[in-house]
DNA sequence: TGTGATGAATAAGTCTGACTTTTTAAGAGT
DNA sequence: ACTCTTAAAAAGTCAGACTTATTCATCACA
């Protein structure tokens, strides 16, 4: 499941990683990294290329004389998978579920709209597959069969979209999918609306109807918006 | 200006970052760690940190008994701000300033939308400030001066959305329009209408305005589009 | 009293060499 | 032709010595 376990350094990163983004060690924080290799009983080299790793993604700076010291929040690398991972299974979970679904909000339905202009008959074909699978157990508590097609579905939007940064969005839609699904909301049997939806929007694509993909996408997201509370009143 | 030379390993980065998006080492390739180490003149210690910050970008995987490989372009951490660096200074730049662009066009109008809602007294003053620092410099051929002041226009937007992942994307829109300045598009004067069009936004969003600030940002975005030739006849 | 230079302490940075572990490929034996 | 053993290759790990930049405190001088 991890990307980590890989090697020592990885399993170092595994448990300060998501101690960081949880703020165990507020921004500000300094840390050293010989104590930190004692901590985690691992030598001075390994401790550092974790530390590299973390300094990557711009959760820490590391600076002669002073230590690691932890940056502030926004000056994290939020769009690293990763970094996504760490905070998604901390504490702030829901924060990040409702910014990640406004970031999903405006990205799909375009990204729905390029898909009906450049889909391959394959894609389509995936698409309505995708599409049926959902139906098929949209009814009966199956909600992880439905969540592995809800998640294939947007990621073949995604891919068919034809842009490479919407494409590699695929993990984190997933990982906000999954995240509804187990934690948040989304108990009983999602909506017949929104499978509905879905199955129209694999017509649109199929149709080439670009406004329409788009508008009915748009419908999609607003309903996750609603789900989490997150549009006004 | 960049963010390394910060130590050695930082500048092995510099040198080999470029070098793997730029495609001189294609994916599959397979490199040895003790190779490069020589052939940068470093240690093995620091030659590791270096490959560590490559494997946490996915652009590489590193395995026993086979080497250093690149990994597939579709599997690179595409948002990481570094790799966008990399892959801007090199020779797909064009292509990836469409993917970016296109990427704009969906995000800031949604983020000016929620910035109208959110943006505070002294950002919506930043704002007007902003824009009318790009009227004063859109004429004359003042096309530093009118950058900076686009930059920061947009910089505002993202960050008054409220949405930190749209906050997060100032620098990624920083590097699009830079680019866009000094090596493709824009020689001559940008066009009144888009002039206009960011001092009628700071208007929408100072008035609180949210469908209207969406609408017209679309309608800048579309511009960028229409520049770079992506929106098909 | 304030200010700038000096120096010592500190923690990261670097290098080296020896050793371990995993994985692949070759070769021996059936 | 197939399996099991073995050897080689490359990354992974560790320990220790050394270097360098940075900060802070002290002290001399204005």
């Amino acid at each position: 499941m991890s990307t980590s376990g890989r090697g020592l350094h990885g399993q170092v990163l595994d448990s300060l990683g998501p101690a960081i983004t949880a703020g165990e060690y507020p921004p500000g924080s300094v840390l050293r990294t010989d104590e930190l290799a004692q901590s985690f009983d691992v030598s001075r080299s390994v401790m550092r290329e974790a530390v590299r790793v973390l300094e990557s993604m711009h959760l820490v700076e590391s600076r002669r004389r002073v230590g690691v010291t932890v940056r502030p929040t926004n000056e994290w690398n939020v769009y690293d998978p990763q970094v996504i991972r760490w905070r998604l299974a901390g504490a702030d979970r829901p924060r990040q579920l409702r910014s990640l679904t406004v970031l999903r909000s405006a990205l799909e339905p375009v990204a729905a709209g390029l898909a009906a202009k450049h889909a391959t008959a394959e894609q389509c074909a995936e698409l309505t597959e995708c599409a049926l699978g959902m139906v098929a157990h949209s009814r009966g508590h199956q909600l992880e069969g439905y969540l592995f097609h809800d998640i294939a579905f947007h990621r073949v939007i995604l891919n068919a979209s034809g842009n490479e940064m919407f494409a590699r969005l695929g993990d984190v839609v997933a990982e906000v999918l999954a995240g509804r699904t187990h934690h948040e909301v989304m108990f009983e049997d999602p909506l017949p609306a929104a499978v509905t939806l879905h199955v129209q929007v694999a017509e649109a694509v199929r149709a080439g109807d670009a406004a329409r993909a788009e508008e009915l996408t748009r419908q999609i997201t607003v309903g996750a918006l609603e789900e989490l509370d997150i549009l006004a009143p």
